[in-house]
DNA sequence: CTTCAACTTTGACCTAGATCAAAAAGGCAA
DNA sequence: TTGCCTTTTTGATCTAGGTCAAAGTTGAAG
């Protein structure tokens, strides 16, 4: 269904991810090669962009939408172990199959560059090693975050803690500042959101209700939310206030 | 009291980890670059390596002995997010702060690079850089590994999956094959071990004497057990059977 | 404008694991 | 060897969140 009927070419000069990607410290003549070797595929929300195991000929970068990396076990349960938003890589370069199932949530547009000739251009453009290096110890970072989520807060905290990883994407995408009112919308459904955070689609309902009730987000429609305070939901979220002190 | 008495004279020829740390891909030359940055650091078990935020004026590589890095919320509610086995990395170049405690779980010797040179280093090194990717790349692995851990098992198969972890590490170290029965140290506390679990401590007691009325393992003192059957372990942990696909 | 299927909410009840509280069991210094 | 302190085990009870079941909602296809 996904037809590749309407071509997308683009221009590197006015991607949304330019200066966020595995591309974002390469000069022209870099971009130009990887336009040598890139392509862009579109997904339907729901669609799999590749199963767990399964070899995989390409890497890339979400352009728009979300995606999900998500693990299985054999009786069903699963969890999700990466939301991958605008500029996220996916895939590694060095291994043949996928580690996870990778989803899109959304409608999603990747670009995409094919693996091997993708790795034999980083072992020679520090430009990218580097930032991809850059880019996986950043996903550390979030994995471990997310490992405080998952072990020690309450349903409350887990949604208000994802709720507050959305406002601030949101935040950066948009460039809006961080004080008035925000309209954020939510990219998954309530199911999605469970396997995130390690609860069930009713816990998830339940909480996102108790929030909205106690005033700390705003509902208009099911996918579509208001922050009044971000401080509010950051706090509700269990976060540290001091912000961040780390470079 | 951790005094650097004994000078640790060591020769990266006859190091436990020269094949396996961040320069296990080094050159003669590289390492003897490395070698006029360097010092060993000794910690007691229980001592802290460093605090989360503090600056951090080196990076280095688990020698021998076990470490964590832990997150920990206003109220005290603590989640461990990494287990450093020897040969782990500690510490991020490019990042100013620690984002993480570390500490030492077991007495624990650490080969440390002076933070500033060894990232001028990384830069003109691709042995280094490309080798210090492939380890992020597979902490990251790790990490989303244990979010299913987290976010979806029973106390049960959490322990049988930490336990199996220690197994398989202690397995590569010590080049056993994992077939016959296997003796195992446990460098853990229970309450370490309830803290990386996202579990209470009595939870932990009662599950590994759980496993242990049932066969899983034989426990000799509280820091030893021996397993009879790893498969059984992991299949305990509730494990895909099947053995790895990657590479 | 209907209709149907997928998603979401709500309710009633139950259980795995938390919490609170003691007792054991080590381990080590004197 | 004794005593003290830390770690671990065990027991009794409680509760957050899971499970099961039944209504709402919604939105896209006819």
């Amino acid at each position: 269904m996904a037809g590749a009927t309407e071509t997308l070419i683009k221009n590197c000069d006015e991607c949304p991810i330019r200066h966020r990607a595995v591309c974002a410290r390469c000069e022209a003549d870099e971009l130009k090669e990887l336009d040598q070797i890139k392509y862009y595929r579109k997904f339907e929300a729901g669609q799999t962009v590749i199963w767990s195991g399964d070899p995989m000929d390409f890497v890339g970068s979400v352009v728009t939408g979300v995606a999900s990396l998500t693990q299985t076990m054999e009786d069903g349960r699963t969890q999700m172990v990466g939301l991958l938003l605008p500029s996220d890589f996916v895939g590694r370069p060095g291994r043949r199959g996928a580690a996870y199932d990778v989803t899109a949530t959304t409608d999603l547009v990747m670009c995409c560059f094919r693996k091997q000739p993708f790795e034999q251009m980083m072992e020679r453009t520090p430009h990218i090693a580097h930032r991809l290096l850059e880019m996986t110890l950043d996903e550390l970072d979030a994995a471990r975050e997310w490992m405080l989520v998952l072990g020690r807060k309450t349903a409350r905290e887990k949604i208000a803690s994802l709720l507050s990883i959305l406002t601030r994407r949101t935040a950066i995408l948009t460039k809006a500042g961080a004080n008035g009112p925000m309209t954020i919308d939510i990219p998954l459904s309530r199911e999605a959101m469970a396997d995130y955070l390690g609860l069930t689609l009713e816990t998830v309902s339940r909480q996102i209700n108790a929030l909205k009730r106690d005033g700390v987000i705003n509902l208009d429609g099911k996918r579509h939310m208001t922050v009044p305070d971000l401080g509010r939901l950051l706090q509700e979220a269990g976060e540290d206030d001091d912000g961040g002190m780390l470079s």
